[in-house]
DNA sequence: ATAATGTTTCCAGTAACTGGAAGGTCAAGC
DNA sequence: GCTTGACCTTCCAGTTACTGGAAACATTAT
């Protein structure tokens, strides 16, 4: 299997491909006689594992740490649940700051007239700081 | 007024300052005798907005046009809010991501025991296509 | 035989900073 | 006057996770 079917059966571009084995994220795969990198299903197993994992969030480091349970049959779920635990809180605290975001910018937004006049509750807004996102205080 | 000071009035590093005024997003600011950077007040106003739009998610690129609108004193509201409400759009599509791969996470974290054994559902549903979130078709 | 496509390596660039080194400046204390 | 320490300067490099492109070799199709 070449790169590019090999990639294509993984769902990610051939570049990615050959970067993932570049930074050591998955393992070099065998060369043919011409210098063709050659693919099993193994590591189309693996590189679709990573991308399914980059899918949700999950850094490189983390897909590192992953994969590393990912073959490993002697780890406990704990271990994978902790990881997997602790990305669901991001998802979930980025999903509280995309909101107040949300809310702030359209009622800006809403304000907003919208017509060839310069007066803009959006701009105002922008400069003052009284209708902004909150910062961490 | 010295970098720090400003940088600190504008609620963002010194550096980010330096940078912001080396890549002509702002004015680069006028230098004291020995070369130290001194802004005032319209220029600290300026760094403000810009870290406020960035708060908001807009691109270098988008505050750039946002300050020229904002300096711009003969621009219409309706120029502003095809850019504001734009942003809005893309907030949005995030918040509907992030959702969905919210609760698909949330889901495999629930079905996993978490106890030493190696059976574990998240990995095996990051292994697995049929559970994880899916790709645009 | 030739053209088209696939593959290789390597270099550079992206976004938006951030960290650090090497060195100049300023105010205070002795 | 001298030193100490805080502040300032420039420049270079690194971060994240790729992506684009050039030059050259390999394979396949016509």
């Amino acid at each position: 299997m070449n790169i590019s079917a090999a990639s294509k059966a993984a769902g990610l571009p051939a570049k990615t491909a050959r970067y993932y084995a570049d930074i050591g994220l998955v393992p070099a795969p065998a060369r043919s006689d011409s210098g063709y990198r050659s693919y099993d299903d193994a590591s189309v197993r693996k590189l679709a594992f990573v991308r399914r994992a980059r899918e949700f969030g999950f850094s490189i480091s983390e897909c590192r740490e992953l994969l590393g349970l990912y073959e490993d049959r002697r780890r406990s779920s704990a271990d994978v649940k902790r990881i997997a635990t602790a990305r669901l809180e991001e998802i979930a605290k980025k999903q509280r700051e995309l909101q107040s975001l949300h809310d702030e910018l359209a009622h800006l937004v809403d304000a907003c007239r919208g017509d060839d006049r310069p007066d803009c509750p959006i701009i105002d807004g922008l400069g003052n700081p009284r209708s902004g996102p909150r910062t961490a205080p």
